[in-house]
DNA sequence: TACATAATTGAAAGCGCTTTGGATGCCACT
DNA sequence: AGTGGCATCCAAAGCGCTTTCAATTATGTA
């Protein structure tokens, strides 16, 4: 059943119908009514395709999914989607999605884009100077970035969260408890939040005269087993840490395994903070000992992205350009003052 | 740069290049290369929406995803997403993600579908008597289903996993080692694999003339969280059961930290089997305990399905209509012998 | 009653691509 | 020279929708 045939049905024109399917002030009443009888009936569902290509518009959002064989999911992915979708599902959007190795993310960007297939683009996993940037300007094409790329002119539509400040924060109320030997598990190097977080703790305790010691710095994918490798690690130390901050919750089950392993207690002979995305599987209040955690949804930020980049296409409106969400630090009972040596 | 203005450039018809474009037999070597020059210089990609109204194909295989304020993303739809991504971007065929709210999803896969704007659909989150099978069956686009619906019909594709074979193996094992009383943490009960790992547990015993207890099997979503509730639960019970079959690593996650909590031993005083879905963030073998699972890779059969979805797409032979792959039992530390009363 | 104005409706021209159904020219072959 | 076959190429017809421009009818005004 196309148009044709409906407006056919209906001894209608073309045009009318359509008119009075999307909603345009021209058409009598009645008539409308009568349309909408007539869709309801038969089923019709106007070919997006056809739409697509005559007013250019296709009601999607399009993002690049880094993925190849032995390249591990990441849980955080999943989460944000679910944030995007849920607002999406309001306005009647979805999603392109093109599967990219993540070597050819900067070229996989530009055929979703010059596709045809998307109004928007979404743009995650920033790198310090990412090679993104320049193309996405290029393209004339709404799109928004989460998080920032580190080393590049802040010129583009942005939603992060102050990743510096939040680890910033972290340190220092490990700092005010006492501690002085600090560890940083944080998430691959390249990446932008693990750039920003590793400056907040670098700048805290720098105010203090402190650095982060030989060995205390760990890059690598946020799984519980890198977790715990890197913990049993910092263990291993001969000036053992005894203040964590861990970029991610995931990270930290996996640590405080090995701290349990190794006979120790955490909240008393170690203190650790970690980044709390609010994953759903993952809640940090339920860990055996509740988790002192730098607080902030990603799954919000999803929804607040997706409302951008919908609110854009349908041109409702300006947005903000570039947003820096604070987190919120929460006190558990992870933390504890430094032990007495 | 579209079609025209590129055959214009180069003094050819709209045909010729398209031919020289698609691999069309029909045309000059010579002038192939002079396009494919052209191609290359002038950065011309096809238009996709122009492409599927004319083709028909539009190079995408299309999705459902379940979300809605408050509704819990899952881990395991990311990690089947990547599984479907690996394959897919070797044939440079994309997703279209149709966000739904849960209960909307027979009207959102039916929408997807009519959209035209994907050649095949994959479909999940199986339900007992899924109304969603009818609906694809009359839908006349290839689709596949992961999991099967149990109680109806098994006429249509699918590719699933031998669920109550691994959960009547996993019991078997822990009526060797002289178990009677046991548990079952599952997913949710209306899901289908829900419904077979039950039955498989449920068989196993009976073959011995044993049955769950009371308030020995839960239904939740899996995470770790309730997962932990879940064997709270079971440990105040009078009859407390020493062996547990959990339908995911996640809730095992929760699960075991109660077990700690309370003082017990796992593989000890408590054994656990899990299924395991081979999910990058959490591997049963770095454990403090390591688990002994049932295990299949949602990620494998992500792929498995990209395959068999764009296989038929391009026409590429036939494939299997109803693939059931076994799992592994695996055996690791948290299972042994009965404890001794 | 005559004419301007508003309210409805249609015909037809695209959007950018694929594909059918010829053309055209060149060659071998009888 | 005449014919058929082959290799190339092209014009034009869609695919199903939106939208411009124009036509028709209904309404209101002088």
């Amino acid at each position: 059943m196309n148009l044709k045939q409906l407006s056919e049905l209906l001894g209608l024109s073309q045009t009318t119908v359509s008119r009075a399917l999307n909603g345009y002030p021209e058409v009598n009443e009645a008539t409308r009514e009568r349309v909408l009888q007539a869709v309801k009936e038969t089923g019709y569902r106007p070919n997006k395709a056809a739409q697509r290509l005559a007013t250019g518009k296709a009601g999607s959002i399009g993002l690049v999914m880094p993925t190849a064989p032995g390249h591990q999911s990441d849980v955080h992915f999943g989460e944000f989607l679910a944030g995007l979708g849920e607002e999406a599902v309001r306005h009647d959007f979805h999603f392109v999605i093109m599967p990219a190795d993540p070597d050819d993310e900067v070229a996989a960007l530009r055929r979703l884009a010059i596709s045809g297939n998307v109004d928007a683009l979404f743009v995650a996993y920033m790198r310090g100077h990412d090679p993104r940037l320049a193309m996405l300007k290029s393209l004339s094409m709404p799109y928004v970035v989460h998080g920032r790329s580190f080393g590049s002119e802040p010129d583009y539509p942005y939603l992060d969260i102050d990743n510096e400040g939040a680890f910033y924060d972290a340190t220092r109320l490990l700092l005010q408890l006492g501690h002085t030997r600090f560890a940083l598990m944080n998430g691959p190097m390249h990446l932008d939040f693990a750039i920003r977080r590793k400056n907040g703790v670098i700048s805290a305790l720098a105010e203090r005269g402190l650095a982060l010691g030989e060995g205390c710095m760990s890059h690598a994918l946020m799984t519980d087993e890198q977790g715990l490798l890197a913990m049993e690690h910092f263990l291993q130390l001969p000036e053992r840490p005894t203040a964590i901050l861990c970029s991610s919750t995931v990270l930290a089950l996996g640590a405080i395994r090995a701290v349990n392993q190794a006979g120790l207690r955490l909240g008393e002979d170690i203190s650790l903070i970690a980044h709390d995305d609010v994953l759903p599987l993952l809640k940090p209040e339920s860990f055996s000992v509740p988790l002192t955690t730098t607080r902030s949804s990603l799954r919000a930020a999803g929804v607040r992205i997706a409302q951008r980049l919908i609110g854009t296409v349908k041109q409702a409106g300006p947005f903000p350009d570039q947003e820096l969400w604070k987190t919120e630090l929460i006190v558990r009972a992870s933390t504890g003052p430094v032990p007495q040596a």
